[in-house]
DNA sequence: CGGGGCGTTGACTGAGATCAATTATGGTGG
DNA sequence: CCACCATAATTGATCTCAGTCAACGCCCCG
C-alpha cells in the first residue's frame, strides 16, 4: 500500500514540525501493509519484540500494563494518526501492551524502514522523536492527575485532553466526539474504581459540563470543564495557530524569543 | 571545558547503545560550560525556553510540576549521567520545572550543538532518543505505581528503581546508596502525604527490608524489597550483562531473535 | 540558645474502595 | 419480533486506607 492512508499522520506530524514535500513523500511510502483488528484484542503484548511500528488509521487503542495481582493500569489512549509504538524500534522489547477498544485499522512500518528513514532524514527523525516526547509529556501529566488531582478533576482533565487530541486530527464536530471508552476503562486509566467513575460522571453531568450518551461525549461547557480539570494544554505542545510554520525543508529551527 | 566530566554520561549512553570512538569524542566536546547550583533551587522553570540541555554531573535533581492549588507532583529523580532536559531542544517550552534536591553540578550542551550532532551523527541521536524513551518508560511505571499499587508497594518500588539507576553509574556500594530525598519529597513523587510516607517507611523497616539513616539508604533484603514492590526491572531497558555489545560504529542494529 | 527543617506519633475525618444488587443496552439466534 | 444473554451502567450500604490537624522530638546551624 502507499500513502493514501497515512494522511492523518502527515497532518499530525506536519502540525508538530513542518516537513518538506520530499519528506512527506518518504513517509507516505513507509507503510508496508495494513492490518485490521477486532475490538478488545491485543495488537502488541508485553514482552513482544515487534518488527514493525504501528500507525493507527482507525479506531481507539489503549496502552496498558497488567499487575501480578490482576490490577490494570491504562497509560494512554490513542486515535487515528498516532504511532503508538514508535518506541518499539529503539527499545526492542515491549514493556507494556497495546490493546484495541474498538475495531481498528493500523498501517505497519517495518523497523528497518524506520531505521533507514531516521538515518537519512534527520527532520523526519526529529518529528517522530518530538511525537514520542509529547507522549512522554502526556504521561507526566497523567501522573500528576493520578497523584495529585481529585477524581472530579481527573475525569474533567481527561475529557479535555482527548477532546483536543481528537480535534487535532479532525475527529470532533463542535464539541462532540466519539467516546467508546467504558467507565471501567476510565477507572483503569485514572486509578479509580468503576463505581467511583460512575458517581463522578454523574456529578459532572449535574454541573452541566458534559453529556455522555450513545458512545459520544458532548462537552456542554468547555470553559467550565477546563476549569474543573485545571486543564492547561501547554503540555500537549500543539503549535499555536498564530505561529508561522517553519519554512518546509529548511535546515534550522530557532526557538522564537 | 572538554569531556573529562561527561564520563558518566558516556558510560551510561554506552551501556544503552554502544558508540564509536569518533562518536564518543564528539560527545565529549559537546559541553560548552559548567554550572553549579545550591540545594533546593530551580535549574529550569516551567515556561522557560532554555537554550541549552543540562547534563547532571553531580547531585540529585527532581522534575516536578506545581498545581494551582499548591500541590506538587514530582515526576522523576535524577542522578549523575542524566540529561534531564534532553527534550527541551525539541519541545522548546518547558512544561515542568527541574529543581535541585542537593547542591549540583551540571554541564551545558547548547541546543545548537545538539541539533548539529543529532543531524550529523544518527547513532548519537538514537542513543539520546533511547534515553528519552527510557525516561518515558519510567514515567509509565510511576503512573502504574501511583494508580494501582499500595503505598507500601510504591515506596518499595521506588527504592528498587533508584538503587538500580544509581548502580548503573557507580553510585552504590554493596546495597547502600545516598538518599538525600526527604519524606515529603517521596510523598510528592508517589502521590501520598508525608505522614503516610513516614508510617510506611516504619513498616518497611519493621519488615527488615531497609534502613534509612544519615541520608543513606541501606537495602537489607534486596529480594524481599523487589517482591514487596512488585519490581521487575524490564522497563528500565538495561542491557543484560550477558548480551554482547553491538560492534561500535556499526551501521545496523538487529533485534536478537 | 533559639529557630527552622525534618521526622515521628496520635486522634479524627473523609474520599473513595469494596460488596451487593438492580437496571439499561445491544447483539444473538429462534 | 421477541426471548435471551453478556456487557455496561447505576445505586445503596459499608468499610478502610490514607489525608488532615495537632503536637512534640531531634538535629543542625547561625
Amino acid at each position: 500500500m502507499s500513502g493514501t492512508h497515512s494522511n492523518t499522520l502527515i497532518r499530525k506530524l506536519h502540525a508538530l514540525f513542518p516537513l518538506s514535500a520530499e519528506e512527506v513523500a518518504v513517509l507516505e511510502h513507509a507503510c508496508s501493509r495494513m492490518r485490521e483488528f477486532a475490538g478488545d484484542v491485543d495488537i502488541v503484548t508485553e514482552g513482544d519484540r515487534p518488527s514493525d511500528c504501528n500507525l493507527l488509521l482507525q479506531g481507539i487503542t489503549c496502552r496498558y500494563k497488567l499487575l501480578p495481582d490482576g490490577k490494570r493500569q491504562i497509560m494512554s489512549f490513542h486515535c487515528a494518526g498516532d504511532i503508538f509504538d514508535a518506541q518499539s524500534f529503539i527499545l526492542e522489547v515491549m514493556d507494556h501492551s497495546i490493546g484495541t477498544l474498538t475495531p481498528c485499522k493500523v498501517a505497519l512500518i517495518p523497523h528497518r524502514t524506520m531505521l533507514d528513514i531516521t538515518e537519512r532524514y534527520p527532520h523526519i527523525a526529529r518529528a517522530v522523536w518530538k511525537d514520542t516526547l509529547i507522549d512522554a509529556a502526556i504521561f507526566r501529566e497523567w501522573m500528576t492527575s493520578i497523584g495529585r488531582r481529585s477524581s472530579y478533576q481527573r475525569i474533567a482533565h481527561l475529557f479535555c485532553e482527548l477532546y483536543l487530541k481528537m480535534k487535532t486530527v479532525g475527529l470532533t464536530e463542535d464539541h462532540i466526539f466519539p467516546w467508546p471508552i467504558t467507565q471501567t476503562e476510565i477507572g483503569d486509566a485514572l486509578g479509580m474504581s468503576n463505581i467511583h467513575v460512575n458517581r463522578t460522571l454523574k456529578e459532572l453531568r449535574g454541573e452541566g459540563l458534559i453529556v455522555l450518551k450513545d458512545r459520544r461525549l458532548i462537552i456542554k461547557d468547555w470553559e467550565g470543564l477546563k476549569e474543573a480539570g485545571q486543564f492547561d494544554p501547554a503540555y500537549l505542545h500543539l503549535r499555536p495557530a498564530d505561529e508561522p510554520a517553519r519554512a518546509a525543508g529548511g535546515g534550522e529551527r530557532i526557538a522564537p524569543q
